[in-house]
DNA sequence: TTGTTGACTCTGA
DNA sequence: CTCAGAGCCAACA
């Protein structure tokens, strides 16, 4: 099993992407804000987070409400493939609605 | 400790 | 999809 071999602050985030449900995302913003960083360092906290794991990093996207293009390859095609598999609808724009989608977490 | 890099966000034009 | 520039924090060499 996954054991910590994440910082503290990468651990808190992945915890509160497991928090969002199926059928919602979330953005970079709303996790940073949170766990008191940077968007940025929410995406690289993405970035660094294993293939295989359990957390629904697709559910996380950016202000925008698209999805972050990667410098490694085309994994943006999946994460849009499994929201959408989810329920999610995306606009012709490429967009969701973060207003419908949008996932807020409790206190 | 310094410099580089990154799945971001905001603002101005 | 409007586009470009600056700010921001953490990981890594």
């Amino acid at each position: 099993m996954p054991r910590k071999k994440f910082s503290l602050l990468y651990s808190t985030i992945y915890d509160l992407v497991r928090k969002v449900p199926p059928g919602y995302v979330t953005t970079y913003g709303q996790i940073a804000q949170r766990v008191g960083c940077t968007a940025r360092t929410v995406g690289f906290a993405m970035a660094a987070l294993p293939h295989g794991s359990n957390v629904p990093w697709q559910r996380v996207i950016n202000s925008q409400g698209k999805v972050s293009p990667r410098t490694d390859g085309d994994g943006n095609i999946l994460q849009r493939n499994l929201l959408e598999i989810e329920g999610i609808q995306f606009d012709q724009k490429a967009q969701l609605n973060l207003d419908r989608y949008g996932w807020i977490f409790l206190k």
